[in-house]
DNA sequence: TTAATAATGAGAATGGCTATCATTATACAT
DNA sequence: ATGTATAATGATAGCCATTCTCATTATTAA
């Protein structure tokens, strides 16, 4: 639910001296309907068109610095941005390498539990400190398949 | 072995009408020492330092395009480079989030297995046609940890 | 209301990467 | 071997996503 996005957005950032301005909050709402990791230039074109470039990506930085946001890159090197695993939930992703549309996926417990404990053995094995394991499914999505 | 993986990447070559000069001979080898992806800053300050970045990069690419090379980034998008899966196996990454060096690993045969059986499961239940998977583990490498 | 501080916007600057083009090296036919 | 066609190289300029600078505006709190 977007209300009570904002009001775990509204707490953390008033607990890092961070103001959830007007912008700020477009912003988050932008990201949640997008249902994966979105672009600065995706976004900028879609949904924030009349917020300046320059705005927008210190936006980016300041909610990733504070831990509301997280960065990803796409199969070209661009930045993508999706909320943190602390508000989204720990998921993997579907990535088009047609349209390069990623969607969020649950793998739900059982297989969850199985990957984790496939990196965890695969890391303990190579002297490894494990503190977290990255799953992306390639492919075409619905529409492009 | 060195020595096959020049012949192995000369003949591609050869089939693909490009040539394996000198100076792709000495990427290769330096690649290939490497034991993950490096980015061309990398390997133009620890091994190709004579080469000009717009010769390296221009290599980067023609081995990219007729398949000998894959192109990956790594967290802030700097573009990295491996030999392709044809050449090197398929494998997953152990990714050091301190010093940020990637190592090659392998899963073996039932892990492995596994992850694919999951990737597969999982891209079917969202009607996504699935034609590969990356698992990456993040965390300290021994020298880090 | 005022003073202090944070956020914003316009534009310049940065840096990884690519395109251009003249020069040099390689392969192949004669 | 020699010449010719074609590919590779290197210096340099250009591109574009992203970041930086700084003046202006908004928000907070005394
Ligand atoms: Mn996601
Ligand atoms: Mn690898
Ligand atoms: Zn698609
Ligand atoms: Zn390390």
């Amino acid at each position: 639910m977007l209300t009570e996005l904002h009001a775990r957005v509204k707490k953390h950032l008033r607990e890092n001296d961070v103001r959830y301005s007007t912008g700020r909050q477009k912003f988050i709402a932008a990201l949640h309907a997008a249902g994966g990791p979105r672009s600065a230039t995706h976004l900028h074109t879609s949904e924030l068109d009349d917020v300046p470039l320059s705005s927008l990506y210190r936006t980016l930085t300041v909610l990733e610095n504070v831990g509301v946001l997280e960065r990803t890159h796409d199969g070209d090197g661009v930045a993508m941005f999706e909320l943190g695993e602390w508000l989204l939930g720990h998921h993997h992703h579907l990535i088009c390498t047609s349209c390069d549309i990623v969607t969020d996926i649950d793998l739900g417990n059982d297989l969850e539990n199985a990957v984790a404990e496939i990196s965890a053995t695969v890391a303990a094995s190579h002297g490894f400190t494990m503190t977290g394991h990255t799953l992306d499914v390639l492919g075409l999505c619905e529409d492009c398949g």
